[in-house]
DNA sequence: AATGCGATCAACCGCGTCCAA
DNA sequence: CTTGGACGCGGTTGATCGCAT
């Protein structure tokens, strides 16, 4: 069907960012807060479309970035949280404080891969006769390779909209973030210390959601 | 020293989902 | 209840960089 384009304003750039649109972009969300990405270039003067600023912010300019190579751990934890969840990047860079989907999916298609072919794996089935550890095991998905729709318990796959499991703010205290996945993923990330979970796993306004709250 | 190839990263595109009117 | 708009996700592509020949 003929989904309009996201930008029908004829003139958008494209391509690569300039350091000055970086810097508008940045400029206005600190000022203003996420969120209504569609009116936001225009507000911030910049000539993007809505969804290039989102991505841009995302994934290069947010101020939690990490950026840098991953640890060991990161590795295995993404290996392991792979194995359960598929290719639900968000999700998985929901466990991975500081890192983004697109990164972690970069990641996984450049090194990962490779890394567990090298190890004589199925990176998608993650066949490995019984490497898994209990993670996978027991009672987490049904089947994890098969796609599952992760509709049913709302695993803020929805684009994190309806279900902000803010860990701050949000829902019941004390929930984990992914009711679903009763994770024992206590793979610390070096760079956060004492790190309390990340911010939020919704990527919403932080405004909107409270997350950066505290 | 120059050229070619492969690897990596950043960005775009299209689709699905959700919310509000 | 239906429709339209907006957001977010996952897949894919393009550009750039580094290494090998």
């Amino acid at each position: 069907m003929g989904r309009s384009p996201c930008c029908e304003k004829g003139h958008t750039n494209k391509g690569a960012w300039t350091k000055e649109e970086d810097e508008r972009l940045v400029a206005y969300i600190r000022s203003h807060g996420e969120g209504c990405w569609r009116s936001l270039p225009s507000a911030a003067g910049l000539l993007r479309c809505g969804k290039s600023c989102r991505l841009r912010w995302m994934n290069y300019l947010r101020p939690d970035l990490k950026r840098g190579n991953f640890t060991d751990d990161e590795d295995e934890l993404i290996i392991r949280l792979h194995a359960l969840l598929g290719n639900k990047w968000s999700l998985i860079a929901g466990q991975l404080p500081g890192r983004t989907d697109n990164e972690i999916k970069n990641y996984w298609n450049t090194h990962i891969k490779r890394k567990l072919l090298a190890r004589g794996i199925d990176p998608h089935a993650h066949h490995r006769p019984q490497a898994l550890h209990h993670v996978a095991a027991a009672a987490l998905v049904p089947a994890p390779a098969a796609k599952p729709k992760p509709k049913p318990a709302e695993s803020s796959d929805d684009g994190g909209r309806s279900s902000c499991s803010c860990s701050g703010s949000g829902s019941s205290a004390g929930e984990p973030r992914c009711p679903d996945l009763n994770l024992d993923l206590s793979v610390g990330p070096p760079d956060a210390p004492t790190s309390p979970p990340p911010p939020c796993l919704c990527h919403r306004a932080w405004e909107a959601c409270g997350c950066q709250a505290g």
